[in-house]
RNA sequence: GCGGGGGUAGUCAAGCCCGGCCAAAGACGCAGGACUUAGGAUCCUGUCCUUAGUGGUCCGCCGGUUCAAAUCCGGCCCCCCGCACCA
């Protein structure tokens, strides 16, 4: 036995090493290819991210044990700007980055190293192979390694790009991206990634309003285009100097942040002059839609950073401007200070446009009362806003005064109007920002309209449907998933596929000025493992790989010798990989975590759909839930986790394995627990104890016990099996390394001593073991003297239990159980117990039963007439008509498989052999009587004795 | 907003698709005992209430279907997660 689990691990590992089995390589012998997502390398992994890794080794270990040829290869994910934001940070000497990057184990020779993006990403690269999955005694294909930066899977990115292509699936359109006025395209998210600022912004649509005054036009900016049949009059800061903007051949007012914004989206704008709010008030401009005039009025609220700084007036469903009207109406400087006229101010009357569930007329008002909101600049206001806009999209209907729009839901109406305007020309479409955003090299994010923008139109309706209809024949797991991923698919759109900016990835085929971004460079990914075995050991080099080579390997197209001339790779090496794709693909399982669900899964599906035949289509997904921290989640970029190398030290590789596999439904996350793990630990310890214990008994004997175990194992290998076919490793982990370790503890107890029953079942446990802890299985199978590698042993085939050998020992418990009830409940010291079997006369009606159950036949009337015209059972009159009638009630209800195991045993044989033990147990002596023969029964306690359940008597 | 997941005994967590041996696996925790030990021990027993081994009540809440519901149907309440140039 190895001293530790370290040096347990690396023995094993090397020894696996040797005798290969970690290279897959075509034979003759039925594939199961699986993968997990490959990670992206953007820093250290923690112990949660093993547990999806662990599930796909463990699988293919069991694959592996019964029959088939596994391949499981790895790679990484370097596509982004992961690499590049980590190193810059490095170089700037970042104090947390250094410190998370120490924390998890690098030295300051490695922090050297790490220089530059392609650096980090190979130092990343070797930690995630040999610190976390060959420390974790993965059996993956290392050859076959690809990572999304290296060269030749540009080459088969590109050659994917070009499929896509060719079957019509790029598209290019205009799209409004965030992007730094500097760098370029930017991605959002919460994480932060790219940006230092602003990770939960949303982009928002806003429509903007043209409101003609003179040759110019007020614009203003509103999310809520279906109100402007309630627009009263128009809202300018005074206090803020707006610009004037020429656009194209109009000129627009608006803040000088909305200048610039603009200028991202919009052709030909330049600024011309400028303008105060205070200016403006007074105004009359012309409403677009309604056509009518209404005065621009004074109001704080207007925010030159938000839209265009101006706001059109819906004092009905706009909480803020009910407020600021009636402001303007009771302030008396409106018209000494800033000289409205009067017929200004009372032309301005809220107009009724929508009608709501819950609501009056004017539902800003009907917020405002209810919250009690009294001032304009109450912080409530938004919350009022928010209020009003949710309820209103939802319940809202347009009333009579909007013209054609009437009765439309204001979810329809919202649409409706903006197209109508906009086709006029008052209305145009503005993206913005609804926080401020600071890219990472601290220059503002903005949205930009990027005009070229490449699309996989995943929208494409016949894509669609032959994806969703391959799907139904897939193994998808968990099932819920199975169900919805046809959702999911419907609803995907066109995807952007490439981007500018400071980005490493592939150069996009049909124009290299752009870059494939992340999500697109990873769907059909999984075949290129079965060809970069090929470019990684120098057979093929990069420039060989072209279009034609692709066709030709993966899609079996063109001609040998042409292909082969073009691109100089012997004919031998073509026909090698053709076959090798035919013989791994398709994809058996793709396993990735839930986050996996509406992106990579989607378009991994679609993309295999788009370019390859049915015949190559994947099999099987599954979708794993995570390990989160205590609290809140653990993140690899907060830091905090349990380092993976750590956490092996400590607890043991297997020992993670285990907890892994077991500690709950893949589908639900977990939270990590030192002290779980450990218990996992003990567990494993325990069980090493008693395989050594049982391998050193040498003995022979034939007692009941013997069948027992051999029955028990093979049931539990059976739920083994059966669990796995749903890939449910963890019914296999419960049934190994509970249930079967709670009969081992059983046999022995009840003085189990025969070797070969004991051989038989270590060779069955042990080997049940070898998927989730295979370093302990090889241990233990050695120690056992077995032959060869547990790891390459193939998994017995099943056994038919056998119900009466089981139901005996289940009798016997039954038994103990019931004893120590009695005395617990009567407080008794018992000197003497007796147990009684039933009367023979009851086994036989309880056969007549069975007989009548299995046939169908059971009821009160028909069983009872059938015993009584048995004389043995009808000499004991009242008694056999009472049982007959609880028999019948009792068995037409439940199964009858223990009643059928009890009469295959004679329970007072039974029981008599076992007497000596039940006494030990209880440490009373126990003597088993027949209830037809007891020659002691004080309190005929022995009558009540009945099939599977005898009658017991304490004294 | 769109879409999805979930609420089970002190805790975690199976079971639910396929209704009935379900008072409901297992683990952890706790209690008692054995052993006698420096180990994050092990082994037994118990852990809803009641009780000569019985019976009662129970699986978020309310109704329904059924001979029978943790499981099926309808409604309600509460938690959680994903949503695209982030992987």
């Amino acid at each position: 036995m190895a001293s530790s689990y370290r040096e347990m691990e690396d023995k094993w590992q090397k020894r696996w090493s040797e005798r290969k089995l970690d290279h897959a390589d075509r034979n003759e012998r039925p594939k199961f290819m699986v993968i997990f997502a490959y990670p992206g390398v953007t820093g250290y992994l923690h112990v949660g991210h093993m547990r999806g890794f662990t599930y796909v080794d463990a699988i293919g270990r069991y694959k592996r044990m019964t029959g088939h040829n596994v391949l499981f290869p790895v790679g990484t994910h370097a596509t982004g700007n992961g690499a590049i934001t980590l190193a810059s940070r490095i170089s700037r000497k970042e104090e947390g980055v250094i410190e998370y990057l120490k924390r998890n184990g690098c030295t300051d020779r490695d922090l050297k190293k790490l220089k530059d993006p392609m650096s980090v990403v190979n130092f990343f690269n070797d930690v995630y192979v040999n610190e976390y999955w060959k420390r974790f005694g993965f059996l993956a294909d290392w050859r076959r390694f690809t990572c999304t930066l290296y060269p030749d899977y540009a080459k088969f990115m590109q050659w994917q790009f070009m499929k896509l292509n060719d079957a019509g699936l790029l598209i290019q359109k205009p799209y409004f991206a965030p992007a730094c006025t500097q760098c370029g395209p930017v991605a959002i998210d919460a994480s932060e990634t790219d940006i230092a600022k602003g990770g939960n912004a949303e982009t928002q649509e806003y429509t903007l309003l043209k409101f003609r005054y003179g040759d110019m036009y007020l614009v203003a900016a509103t999310l809520r285009p279906e109100t402007v049949y309630g627009q009263v009059n128009f809202w300018a800061n005074p206090d803020v100097e707006y610009v004037k903007m020429r656009k194209g051949n109009e000129t627009w007012v608006v803040s000088p942040s909305a200048a610039r914004k603009l200028a991202y989206q919009k052709d030909d704008c330049e600024i011309i002059g400028k303008i105060n709010g205070r200016d403006m008030v007074g105004w009359m401009c012309e409403a677009p839609m309604i056509h009518r005039n209404v005065p621009v009025f004074p109001a704080g609220f207007c925010d030159p950073n938000v839209g265009t700084g101006l706001v059109t007036s819906v004092p009905s469903d706009a909480p803020d401007d009910w407020m600021s009207l009636q402001d303007v109406k009771n302030d008396p400087r409106m018209i000494s200070e800033y000289g409205l006229t009067r017929e200004q101010i009372d032309s301005a009357v809220p107009i009724s446009i929508i009608s709501m569930e819950g609501y009056g007329d004017f539902p800003a008002k009907d917020v405002i009362v209810e919250m009690g909101i009294e001032r304009s600049g109450d912080p409530r206001l938004a919350d009022a806003k928010k209020q009003v806009y949710k309820d209103g999209y939802h319940t809202g209907r347009m009333k009579d005064v909007c013209g054609k729009f009437a009765g439309l839901r204001v979810e329809e109406a919202k649409d409706r109007m903006k197209e109508e305007m906009i086709s006029s020309g008052e209305a145009e479409l503005f993206h913005d920002l609804n926080e401020e955003v600071i890219c990472r090299c601290g220059n503002p994010v903005m949205i930009r309209r990027v005009d070229d923008q490449w699309f996989i139109n995943y929208a494409d309706e016949g894509l669609t449907r032959r994806t969703s209809d391959h799907c139904r024949t897939m193994e998808i797991n968990p099932v819920e998933y199975q169900n919805n991923v046809h959702g999911v698919l419907d609803w995907f759109r066109e995807r952007a596929c490439v981007r500018q900016g400071n980005w490493l990835g592939t150069k996009f085929p049909l124009d290299e000025r752009w870059t494939i971004e992340a999500i697109s460079d990873s769907t059909l990914y999984p075949i290129y493992y079965i060809i970069s075995i090929y470019a990684n050991d120098g057979t093929i080099r990069p420039e060989q790989m072209t279009g034609s080579f692709f066709d030709h390997v993966v899609l079996q197209k063109g001609d040998a010798d042409d292909v082969s001339k073009e691109t100089g790779i012997p004919k031998d090496i073509l026909s090698k990989i053709q076959k090798d794709v035919l013989y791994w693909y398709p994809l058996d399982l793709n396993l990735g975590g839930k986050e996996h669900m509406t992106v990579h899964f989607p378009t991994f599906l679609f993309n295999h759909a788009a370019i390859l035949p049915d015949e190559l289509l994947p099999r099987g997904i599954m979708v794993n839930w995570y390990v989160t921290g205590k609290k809140s989640k653990i993140s690899k970029s907060k830091g905090g986790a349990q380092p993976i190398p750590g956490a092996a030290g400590k607890f043991g590789v297997d020992s993670l394995r285990l907890y892994y596999a077991h500690v709950a439904s893949l589908f639900a996350d977990v939270e990590w627990d030192e002290g779980i793990v450990m218990s996992y630990r003990q567990r494993l310890d325990r069980i090493i104890g008693m395989v050594e214990e049982l391998s050193s008994i040498t003995g022979t004997d034939n007692g009941d016990i013997n069948g027992w175990l051999i029955s028990r194992s093979g049931t539990h290998m059976e739920a083994v099996h059966e669990g796995m076919r749903k890939l449910d490793l963890r019914s296999l982990a419960s049934e190994t390394y509970f249930e079967m370790f709670n009969d081992m503890k059983w046999y022995l107890r009840r003085g189990g001593r025969d070797q070969r029953t004991i051989r038989d079942v270590l060779r069955m446990w042990i080997s049940a073991m070898a998927p989730i802890t295979p370093h302990i299985a090889e241990e233990l199978w050695e120690t056992c003297g077995f032959e060869g590698l547990v790891s390459e042993y193939e998994f017995p085939g099943t056994a038919p239990g056998n119900m009466g050998a089981e139901f005996g020992e289940t009798l016997i418990r039954d038994v103990i159980s019931d004893i120590s009830q009695i005395i617990k409940v009567t407080r008794m010291d018992p000197k003497r117990v007796i147990i009684y079997t039933t009367q023979s006369w009851k086994v036989k009606a309880m056969g007549i039963a069975l007989e009548l159950a299995s046939s169908g036949k059971l009821d009160i009337p028909t069983l009872t007439k059938m015993c009584m015209s048995d004389p043995a059972i009808r000499e004991n009159g009242k008694a056999a008509s009472e049982l007959a009638k609880k028999l019948a009630v009792d068995m037409s209800r439940t199964s009858n498989e223990g009643r059928k195991a009890l009469l295959q045993i004679n329970e007072k044989d039974h029981l008599s052999s076992a007497a000596e033990f039940i006494s030990s147990e209880i440490g009373v002596k126990v003597e088993v009587m027949s209830a037809d023969d007891a020659d002691y029964d004080p309190q005929g306690k022995s009558k009540a004795a009945i099939p599977g359940r005898p009658a017991i008597y304490l004294e």
